[in-house]
DNA sequence: TGTACATCAGTGAACGCGCGTTCACTGATGTAC
DNA sequence: TGTACATCAGTGAACGCGCGTTCACTGATGTAC
């Protein structure tokens, strides 16, 4: 590791910092090269050599937004299943309240002409993870269609959890999605906000859907 | 009304089209007044005639979906509350499925630089009185903190609902937004694809949730 | 250790493109008398 | 009913802008002998 890698790592560090400001401001849709390019202080072209194109650049800012929200989920611990959930379902929420735009970009509106490449796809699946972990614990009713189990057998098998633990993971998670994206359009002012106390309610109501037991 | 009303109206309606094709293109973000007026057949700056601003095309397109979806949710009909609510559930991502753009143009990411005006306010409550007037027959159990009904009293009242009612319903909206939207991205590819089985499990799930009597 | 060559980060100009919006204009439609 | 004027839809040129990407270049860093 010679000066040209150091430099070279940490221009692409800084060339990354500067793209989540910029998605910060303008959203994902709205990246462009030659903004972060001056963010960083390069000229245009000279971004060039660090990412190929755009969607390089894209890419790279979507698994680095799916990893940051799971470590955020993965600092949560302590208690039971059912305080785990409610734990991770807050960090959700709070992780996409302090980051809105990251948020947006990777459960948002798909950019247009935008292909996710298959990278991105274990990125994904990290920030479910610690969900289906604390779901294993749940002692699910009403998950159980034959073509929901047939459907899910073998991914829940890859994940250690039962079909139906899959299935109501999967539901629940896209609740608190579905929740903060609306939040987070303003969709909710004018009725529930802020939304904290619905939020805290949809919680308990998962709580007792998923029947996690608690301590 | 004279020609040069008909013609007036006739060429607005065009423009709407077309801005709807665009927006099914390459979503709401990407609308672009040229390419509006190219697909029309007018040269660029005859819109302007007729919508003053980007802004104020992308307002209608908005106000025009909201209404679309609200038909067709007003279609649904007959039986129970329970009935009715599952219904709602299959209208309401049938018809995202079938116009995913502006599902998300309502529903997705907001467009950067956009602020949607107050007129869209309650273009977008007339999506959500279907399901509030079925939760008015809800027998909801949970949704009952203290901060969550002072701060939905007032609100629930204007809907004539009571204030669990609306909290519960505005949870389980936001479940079924959340379940479309991730579908809709691609974000269920590889464990529940094609989602109609989950779908019809959380619809399950929500009906219990909510106490609906059947028939 | 010193020299010759290869690598590669960053430069600056250029490509061709599309965008929102303004403006002076034309000609057809509408209105008042 | 006919004429004079006002309205207004649509035109075409222009404004100033930002974009992604390519390319030949320079000079500093790295490598082989």
């Amino acid at each position: 590791m010679g000066v040209r890698d150091d430099a070279r790592t940490e221009t692409t560090a800084r060339i990354l910092a500067a793209a989540r400001s910029e998605i910060a401001e303008r959203g994902g849709g709205g990246l462009s090269m030659r903004a972060v390019a001056r963010e960083v202080g390069l000229v245009s072209s000279a971004i060039y050599r660090y990412f190929p194109t755009r969607e390089a650049l894209l890419t790279a800012m979507i698994v680095e937004s799916y990893g940051r929200l799971a470590d955020a989920l993965g600092r949560v611990d302590g208690g039971g299943p059912a305080e785990r959930w409610h734990g991770l379902g807050e960090a959700f929420r709070s992780w996409a309240t302090r980051h809105p735009h990251e948020f947006q970009l990777i459960y948002g509106t798909p950019i247009p002409g935008y292909v996710a490449p298959p990278e991105t796809v274990p990125a994904a699946a990290s920030v479910v993870s610690p969900f289906l972990a604390v779901g294993a614990h749940a002692d699910v009713q009403g998950f159980d269609g034959t073509a929901l189990h047939e459907q899910l057998a073998e991914p829940a098998a890859g994940f250690d959890v039962a079909p139906d633990q899959l299935a109501a993971v999967l539901a629940e998670v896209s609740a608190l999605v579905g929740f903060v994206s609306l939040e987070l359009a303003g969709h909710l002012v004018g009725t529930a906000d802020p939304g904290d106390p619905l939020y805290e309610a949809l919680l308990d109501r998962q709580l007792s859907t998923l029947c996690l037991p608690a301590s």
